[in-house]
DNA sequence: AATTAATCATGAGTCTAGTCAATATCGTCC
DNA sequence: GGACGATATTGACTAGACTCATGATTAATT
């Protein structure tokens, strides 16, 4: 046998590529026609694999517009948890969080792919918009993260308000329309909800 | 011809009786095995109607949803409406909105009806978790409203504003389990909150 | 009271998200 | 290199949300 055969063997990467293939074309078809346009049936064809294939990858539609949305977001979020790692206080750390997604907010934005604003500002009667809540949720996560390391907060008191400290994300959402609600504004947001909610 | 008939007409009467018996219903069902577990046919056969008219009355399920929300939550809001009018400063007037409808979040907790918690608290994937989201957003159009009067902005920014006001309301859903984040502090953080966003 | 116009109700039928039993592919051990 | 267990793939199938052509009710008009 030679040496070292690519450990992740042929399967696995099969797997990977394949994923990649399901998100590209979920991402180009979500992008172009709307979320509610497009069937699970033309994302297979797509992406080249029959129906139940992709339910193996995301358990129902839902789920599969997240992970584009993740795909879409997880560099900045990344860059963000990084950056928050190295601020020595909660508030610091939440705004170094905050500023990288707010910012691919905007570049998406400016690439016309506004069809997350659109179903986070849109009419929540509509299917799927509490998916697009799902990726601030990524973020509220994170924030309770920080909270439970910067303050010694427990789980459950951590998530909600991260919950609420997230919320200034819909403001510097709106905020690519509206300029005047300026990033020092949400700072001064997000301190006076953190020493608000938290007890002294 | 007599003065005037009943100016709503029989059709009228029909039509709201017949909303009722769709909403009482509904409230019914999803109260007792959970939203999913209702079929829109098991609605429509409860209501003694057919399916085509459940969808004349609520164009999707989500809606239906919604309306079985509203009824129960109508009550409290208009009260908070009122009492919101009665206040001199936009910061009392929230509260006084606020409060009658954490109070009917409680009494429907303590009466078992925890589906809209579970929904809001749960897994974002999960259907429906945008509609019981609305229910929320109700509020927030009040509170919206209020911000127009009290301090003249615009429908646009009073909406964003509003959005982030109304996430105390988690908070306060939250606090029925967690006594310990009280409604002083929920103030103190609606009051902070419209300090720090707004200019000035 | 008869005619007409408008609105409302209906359920059989359509469309699509999601399941599942059958099949193919992969890795491994003799 | 063949045989076997594990894992991955498939598309025909199911279920349930939603539509629409048809027919019934109501109100307005003569």
């Amino acid at each position: 046998m030679p040496p070292t055969p690519p450990p992740p063997g042929r399967r696995e990467r099969n797997k990977q590529a394949k994923l990649e293939r399901i998100i590209a074309a979920a991402s180009e078809l979500f992008a172009a026609r709307g979320v509610d346009e497009v069937t699970t049936q033309q994302v297979a064809d797509a992406a080249d694999i029959g129906t139940g294939t992709l339910f193996l990858y995301a358990r129902t539609k839902g789920e599969l517009l997240l992970l584009v949305q993740n795909h879409h977001y997880a560099n900045s979020l990344e860059q963000g948890i990084e950056a928050a790692a190295e601020a020595s206080n909660a508030l610091d750390a939440i705004m170094a969080l905050l500023l990288p997604v707010i910012e691919c907010n905007r570049v998406q934005v400016e690439n016309g792919r506004t069809y997350l604003r659109e179903m986070l500002f849109g009419d929540p009667t509509e299917p799927h918009h509490g998916e697009a809540l799902q990726i601030v949720g990524r973020t509220e996560q994170a924030i309770a993260d920080i909270l439970i390391e910067h303050r010694g907060l427990d789980a459950a008191r951590a998530a909600t308000l991260a919950r609420v400290i997230s919320s200034v994300q819909f403001v510097a959402m709106a905020s690519v329309i509206d300029p005047e609600i300026s990033i020092a504004q949400l700072a001064k947001g997000v301190r006076v909800q953190i020493d608000a909610v938290l007890p002294e």
